[in-house]
DNA sequence: GTGCCTCGAGTTCC
DNA sequence: CTCGAGGCAC
């Protein structure tokens, strides 16, 4: 740290020097203070070193190191679990509500598979366990990780808890090199009860219900308290392997169960829609002596090759639905109808209900949809609720309404008893100015919702827009949630009223010191670890920051495949202007862009020619470095622009490496071929696809061939 | 024009 | 999680 040369007069070989030199300073900094040493420089000598290191790599950015600092997130001490990434991701399946959304999946994958004339497919039906899911890794035999469902992508590791469990064994015999288990935690109606006995004795509070009761205990941070908890675990299925279980689901529980876990003894093979029917109802009947919570009942498709074959949607697999049970009701009175606003001004109207227990959690507040599902019929004129007679049924406030928790997690409003409706009710009149800021709430032609048009001078609208901006999947700033945007909203000394305010916080603070660090529930070192998570965001990728924007339409999807498009936020910026008249080269090249239509298109030009919303913008860009985004290098790719088909069975590579690599290639993958089809995948098995290739001319290859035309590329 | 399929937006409770 | 609606294929 002693005599060091100014930034803008270091050499290229006295910055690389430098730049390791700092590396290693910072790494040892961040050893002493996350360990149990006392930390050896000060906060301020470290956040010097830190700028310093910025200052460089910003002159000299092909110097900056693979271990940069600046790229290091501050390994988070104890505080929670650490972040697994699922090697497979952990899909949620569909719904089936009735019997015929079970013939429907039954149909649609016999359609899929070309086998219309095939009667009875092959499935096998288990109950499903509420509890949660778990993904258990073995290597060589040996539990190595044990990772939580979390969003699908990424987990929690909780190995050393679910070491703790009975039923998971630390060690298998004949398993292959790899495998990754996945199944169900939850805790038994007897073992519920004898914890929420104990938690009582302690005067600790009760679980609402086992599901709540197995969650908390495997999120515990002490796993010796796990270990005191009466966990159980029913394995069913399998992500990442080295060598196939077997050739079928129910062959692959059975090796399961051989390799020493348990597996619902329900589980059966069941061909055609009837027997899976019948079985639902055998499954609905022992549900109040089976001893441990089930939802429904999953069925999925038994041979593994037509699982390979029917691949996933977006989230789902096609393969696999689960048949829930008719969700629980409950009976309670409406008090009141408040209306919030949404980031895009939507005016929605939420329930405040007399409090009711419903499917084991208290429920005091519902959504209600909007103006049409208030008034009884849907945005086309249709009737819900009806009653006897066919007729509308409204909801107003004293009402007595029947709650259910869709998909066991949302409360909605079934129905309405007009019997006990109070004689002074009166119809809900919905509003027509917005309750936040007064501005006209305008419902346009066709559209379901009724929006606020003050846009930003709304403070509903700001603080939602505030609270979009820094959600995961935006900014993600660590210390900075929906809670503290709402303080710094109404903060009088240190405002932040839009997304340019973030990134001034620290200099505002420091002129007055402290001024955060006074407040209320905050402290020094809250402060210095909330500026230091703003500093990590300054360098955000294009992606990132189009979607934190919060244009509406544009969401992360879309936001994703237009800064591929255009790689630079500077070259996107340009088109923007360029396209200012919804026309021109740069207008159609935006259309141009998959999944981007004239609505969407429209919303982001007019976003950007808007003079507020544009000077906000450019207010924020000043503050941070866009990341450019990768854009497909498809110089020298033969298939660049050509839309192409997978079909049959991939042997080489799964459908979502074929697709992803396809698409980095410039090449569109559809899902069925048509007259646009320029090139047909066909691996083994490949059935209707290939025939009306052939019939269409198309060129087709198998995989072999696909793989040689891409060599190189 | 119609019928998927996906995405976007809004929602609750722990 | 669900609804509405945008986008796209037929």
């Amino acid at each position: 740290m002693t005599d060091t040369i100014a930034v803008d007069d270091l050499s290229e070989a006295e910055a690389r020097a430098e730049l390791a030199r700092l590396a290693a300073l910072l790494a040892e900094a961040n050893r002493a203070y996350h360990g149990e040493d006392a930390p050896e420089i000060s906060d301020a000598a470290y956040d010097a070193l830190k700028a310093r290191n910025a200052l460089i790599e910003a002159r000299f950015p092909a110097l900056k190191r693979s271990d940069s600092p600046s790229e290091q997130v501050g390994a988070a001490p104890s505080e929670g679990f650490a972040k697994v990434t699922h090697k497979v991701r952990m899909l949620s399946l569909g719904n089936a509500f009735e019997a015929d959304d079970v013939a429907e999946f039954d149909t649609r994958i016999r359609r899929y598979l070309g086998w219309a004339d095939v009667a009875l497919l092959t499935y096998t039906a288990e109950p499903k366990i509420d509890g949660l899911s778990l993904s258990l890794r073995y290597e060589q035999g040996k539990l190595v990780q044990a990772a939580t469902r979390g969003d699908g992508e990424t987990g929690e590791n909780v190995t050393a808890n679910a070491r703790t469990i009975a039923d998971i064994p630390g060690t298998l015999t004949g398993a292959p090199d790899v495998l990754e288990v996945r199944g169900e935690v939850y805790m038994s109606h007897a073992d519920f009860k004898a914890l929420n006995a104990r938690q009582a004795a302690k005067s600790d509070k009760p679980f609402a219900n086992p599901r709540n009761a197995a969650a908390g205990s495997l999120r515990q941070l002490d796993a010796t308290i796990t270990a005191a908890r009466p966990l159980r675990f029913f394995a069913y299925s399998w992500g990442d392997l080295s060598a196939p279980l077997a050739d079928t689901q129910m062959g692959a529980i059975k090796r399961l169960a051989a390799l020493g876990f348990q597996t619902n003894p329900l589980t059966v093979l069941c061909d055609g829609v009837d027997a899976l029917l019948a079985q639902y109802a055998m499954i609905e009947q022992a549900r109040a002596t089976l001893g441990y919570d089930i939802d429904g009942v999953v069925y999925k498709v038994d041979d593994l090759a037509l699982q390979v074959r029917l691949g996933f949607r977006s989230t789902t697999p096609r393969w696999a639905i689960a048949h829930k049970f008719p969700a629980e009701l409950a009976w309670t009175r409406l008090e009141a109808i408040d209306i919030q606003v949404g980031r895009t001004g939507a005016l929605s109207p939420v329930a405040r209900l007399s409090p009711v227990t419903v499917g084991g959690v208290v429920v005091s507040n519902a959504t209600l949809h909007n103006e049409d599902y208030i008034a009884g019929r849907d945005s086309k004129g249709g009737v819900i609720r009806p009653d006897e007679n066919g007729n509308a049924k409204d909801i107003r406030v004293g009402d007595w309404v029947q709650v259910y928790r869709a998909g066991d997690v949302i409360p909605k409003i079934a129905d309405v008893d007009l019997g006990k409706r109070p004689e002074e009710a009166t119809a809900f009149v919905f509003p027509t100015t917005c309750p936040e800021c007064g501005s006209d709430a305008v419902r346009e032609e066709g559209d379901a919702v009724r929006r606020c048009v003050g846009g930003l001078i709304c403070p509903a609208q700001a603080v939602e827009k505030l609270k979009h901006f820094v959600s995961r999947a935006a900014f993600d700033i660590e210390g900075l949630g929906a809670k503290q945007v709402e303080m710094f909203y109404k903060d009088d000394q240190l405002p932040v009223k839009e997304p340019a305010a973030i990134f001034t916080l620290k200099e505002r603070d420091r002129k007055n010191f402290t001024k955060l660090a006074n407040r209320e529930g905050w402290g020094e070192k809250s402060a210095k670890n909330l500026f230091e998570a703003i500093e990590e965001k300054r360098k955000i990728p294009f992606g990132r920051l189009l979607f934190a924007l919060g244009i509406r339409h544009v969401g992360e999807q879309a936001s994703t495949l237009i800064a591929r498009n255009y790689g630079t936020w500077d070259e996107f910026i340009a088109a923007m202007d360029a396209a200012k008249e919804f026309e021109g080269p740069e207008w159609e090249r935006l259309l141009g862009i998959d999944g981007v239509g004239t609505v969407m298109a429209r919303a982001l030009v007019g976003a950007f020619a808007e003079p507020h919303e544009r000077d906000s913008i450019d207010r924020l860009t000043q503050h941070l470095t866009v990341e450019e985004a990768a854009r497909p290098d498809t110089s020298g790719s033969p298939v660049a622009g050509k839309t192409v088909v997978f079909t049959g069975t991939l042997e080489k590579m799964t459908r979502a490496e074929a697709k992803a690599r396809a698409e980095a290639l410039g090449a569109k993958v559809a899902g069925s071929v048509s007259a646009k089809t320029d090139l047909l995948i066909a691996g083994p098995g490949a059935g209707s696809k290939a025939k009306k290739a052939q019939e269409l001319g198309i060129e087709t290859v198998d995989e072999d061939g696909w793989l040689a035309l891409i060599e190189g590329a």
